[in-house]
DNA sequence: ATATTAAATGCAACAATGTTGCAATTATAT
DNA sequence: ATATAATTGCAACATTGTTGCATTTAATAT
């Protein structure tokens, strides 16, 4: 069992004891680098219990250290909050990307703020997916 | 039963057979001014099979009729398209919208185009989808 | 009008995804 | 080391959506 004293920190800030559960899940999330579906997390930790891993999703989604991330209804993917989010501030501006060719979805800046208002609404947040040819397959 | 001649010639045009099926789940759904989530169909039509629903709703889909507005995982909203789709031919340039208050979800235009980039990408579709307060509860 | 045929329907069964209750276990603070 | 509150595993359940197959129905040609 690896020891990952940062996870462990970063875990012990949000008030989330740090289990062994929590420390492999988290260490899957972000060694993967894109937005990672349910199924690989199970895939890569096949012991645990598919409720333990329901369960220890959502408290990581609850402490702002992770978000959904979905493009394309069949799937759930995660991934890491890049900025600082917490409980009470989960809001990310960023687009979610899935290219139709590799099927990976990622998280990406535009590269202009994107701003837009809707006559009589007051919007809190916004979601934006997107489809289409990732860098990598350019 | 109803004739609805407009529906049977709409469903004629994009080569669906004009069942009853049919012409009373796009009734529905053409009649709720809103997203209607699956629920609410169901609701509205429980003499039908459920199966048969959902297969009625993937062939308004397929051919254009109909557009998924989901926003907040939970359930699956549809909403008629409103500009003249097609089975190629599927995107919606507007905005799906969720209030907080009423729940409701509706499919909106943004006060200007919306447009964005991202570097070394490609992109095909999007989808925006906004949670706030609409006009009837602000 | 009637027969033909290809599509649509209902039913039963299945599959996938996610949730809940409860007893056993584990991380943290004392 | 111990207490305690949270976390875990297991079994069961709920919801959502799909598939195969026999029956029915809409559209087309006669």
């Amino acid at each position: 069992m690896e020891e990952n004293i940062l996870l462990k920190q970063l875990l012990r800030e949000r008030k989330l004891k740090a289990t062994s559960t929590r420390l492999e899940v988290l260490s899957v999330i972000s060694g993967y680098n894109k937005a990672i579906p349910f199924s690989e997390i199970q895939n890569a930790l096949h012991d645990f219990d598919r409720v333990t891993l329901y369960r220890t999703i959502n408290s990581l989604m609850k402490s702002g250290i992770i978000h959904k991330a979905s493009v394309g209804e069949k799937e759930t993917f995660y991934a890491v909050c890049s900025s600082k989010c917490s409980s009470d501030s989960h809001t990310h501006k960023h687009i979610h990307f899935k290219c139709s060719n590799c099927k990976a979805v990622t998280c990406v800046q535009a590269d202009s703020a994107i701003n837009f208002a809707i006559p009589g609404h007051t919007i809190n947040n916004f979601e934006i997916e997107a489809t289409g040819i990732c860098v990598a397959c350019n």
